[in-house]
DNA sequence: GTACACTGTGGACCATGGTCCACAGTCAAG
DNA sequence: CTTGACTGTGGACCATGGTCCACAGTGTAC
């Protein structure tokens, strides 16, 4: 498929596209038929992403990104280093649920509060 | 306390700090003696800029935050008014924890199968 | 072959969230 | 009363992640 159809596939923009390309997060082919230069989206594109979507939404910066996107796409590294890579992705992803969780046990204690008449003292940050 | 022991309390930047009291995040007295202007923060602002923190790693814009802090310190809103915020908030955070969830797991699989001698196919993203 | 949609490129521009710097006032210690 | 640490201000600068634009080539339909 070519740009616009990926585009209407992904939710990106067209920028956003050349953009990611720019970055290497994406890594179309590169010319339809002999003489242009359109770039040629797939399925595995489309699946590459969505995981740069989900891994942005969850606070990783692109060039993060771009190393898991690599490891994803079985890049040239090591086994154990593509391993390691992964487990600080992964260790990074439980701080950030430990914190979420902690945030939203204080969103549900203060909506409980204050739909519940506001008995007692404000719940506070643990 | 002034601001460098603040800044030592929280582990914010002076810099950070005097932009966070530009966006009205955090709300210093002002003035520790008449006749200067230096700001005067309290536990209340340390724990604001603890809550700035986790919700900004989360994820949440600053602007958001600054909705957030104002609830946190009961803005003048309507009680219903700040439920609903934060019930917004925690629909936000439950749509992260769910995709923080898929990632995770696609982590977990992809390790566990890089760590199992690459046996099978490589796992798909869910 | 002309019109029109689609594609490419390079570069300017933008918002967010800081970070750095020069310069000036404040204040406690010696 | 000077020194040095600390504070304030305004403004420049930066990285990230886009977004917009003008201009030019491509491809298809008429």
């Amino acid at each position: 498929m070519l740009i616009q159809e990926f585009c209407r596939a992904t939710g990106l923009g067209r920028d956003t596209v050349r953009f990611y390309v720019k970055r290497g997060l994406l890594t179309p082919a590169v010319g339809s038929s002999p003489g242009n230069r359109y770039r040629v989206f797939d399925e595995a594109q489309v699946e590459r992403a969505r995981l740069i979507r989900t891994a942005q939404r969850l606070g990783f910066t692109l060039r993060q990104i771009g190393a898991l996107a690599a490891e994803y796409e079985h890049g040239g590294v090591s086994r154990e280093g593509r391993a390691r890579l992964l487990r600080q992705h992964l260790a990074q992803i439980d701080v950030l649920a430990e914190q979420m969780a902690t945030l939203r046990a204080y969103l549900v204690s203060k909506i409980g509060w204050l739909e519940g008449g506001e008995n007692g003292p404000p719940p506070g940050l643990p």
